[in-house]
DNA sequence: TCGACTTTCAAACATACGTTTCAAACATGC
DNA sequence: GCATGTTTGAAACGTATGTTTGAAAGTCGA
């Protein structure tokens, strides 16, 4: 028995665990999946889940993990492209251009659970902070914040350094927010009646975006009153 | 032995109980108060808690209940007093009006756990949605999200009847978040290094009124692109 | 075919939690 | 003062969970 999992990587159990544990974190949250539902939908051992990976924390860990550094590296593709098409023609990015360069990652329709995931993920460490949460919103999410945060700068340069770190966490949280009520059928869709679609990427694409860039595009007067 | 619990509302153990819970759930998170610690707290045996309750989520639901109901009513009589005075004017409730009339329940002096305790239950209910957490957001806060779409619609009548339900919900998202934030001194205040004050309800008001205000108060071009 | 290593399996284990039990203490009306 | 109903208390109970165990099965090179 090796505790090491470097050489387990290539096992098609150690595979199978990781996919099905994706697929239910995304289903039924984090507290949701236990060691012995998700060992039986992979058709798999329980004891291969401590087999492979330890102990449960540490698949939730790489699962999230990877997650979220996925989500983050295809935010930083987004703005290196925003960035050197605005620099190229002698300007700052847009507003709408970094909106859109955030929300790619949750709305786009080659990574379906993505979105969902990473408000698991989120909330969970809101919910709950303990120390894989902690780590992983430190170590994946944590720097990419403060980039995106000097792209905000420059695209809204009308708001302080406070309003910005302020609206970037509102911004998160609107966003966070969304997307679990995407996920499980939920209270916007129940409320409106019918009338708006969670579900539906475009609208969802466009409402967040419209929302976010005009709440980043317009400053009160501080201290206000 | 009574299981109705009408009689016994006026037992010190049962009040202790109820404070206690309200207290450690603010400061823990729902699943972060076991009964045992409770009682510890409270001075009590672990019995009390059934006696009293009948069970754990009776209580549990007792405490949210509560917070959402007050919360509701206070926001409630804040439109109100805002319609009358709108009316008196001849003129429509403004943006930053209806805005402070959401957000003050959360940013007042003498309700210093509200705001925390029903972001513990909104992201409750996101994170694991259960029997109760429904029943107290469909019978206590479903109606009012309607009311106050209700002078959403009013004040900016610019917005479509889409963007009214998606905006309401992507602010009450925001809200959600940076309250759980502040409460437990979070990720905001370290990543600014001390530059944003969260636990400072003054900026904390402002800032979010601020924000809310901006993103209720323009309209992008729908469908775009 | 053998032997060493890896992987799988059913079962047992440890623990944390909400809940129940039942007797003792308490209160109260007569 | 006693009988009756209420409240408290220490301990036991049941259950769900992650984890460990030790043997069986599989893998693969010599």
């Amino acid at each position: 028995m090796r505790l090491n999992d470097s050489d387990k990587s290539s096992s098609a159990t150690r595979g199978a665990i990781r996919a099905v544990a994706e697929e239910m974190y995304a289903e039924n949250g984090i507290d949701g999946v236990t060691t012995r539902a998700l060992a039986e939908r992979a058709g798999v051992n329980m004891a291969a889940v401590n087999y492979h990976y330890g102990n449960k924390d540490n698949l939730t860990m790489a699962v999230f993990r990877d997650v979220a550094h996925r989500t983050v590296q295809r935010r930083l593709k987004n703005l290196a492209r925003i960035d050197a098409t605005a620099q190229a023609e002698g300007r700052e990015p847009t507003l709408p251009e970094i909106v859109e360069a955030f929300v790619d990652a949750y709305v786009n329709e080659d990574t379906p659970r993505t979105g969902v995931l990473l408000a698991h993920l989120v909330l969970q460490h809101r919910v709950r902070p303990s120390a894989w949460t902690r780590a992983i919103v430190r170590e994946e999410l944590d720097d990419f914040a403060i980039t995106y945060m000097g792209f905000m700068r420059r695209a809204a340069p009308h708001l302080t350094e406070p309003e910005i770190h302020w609206r970037y966490h509102l911004m998160v949280g609107a966003v966070m927010m969304s997307l679990s009520d995407q996920a499980r059928d939920g209270r916007m869709a129940n409320l409106s009646k019918g009338l708006v679609h969670p579900e539906d990427r475009r609208e969802f694409k466009d409402q967040l975006v419209a929302f976010l860039v005009d709440s980043l595009g317009h400053r009160r007067a501080p201290g206000g009153g």
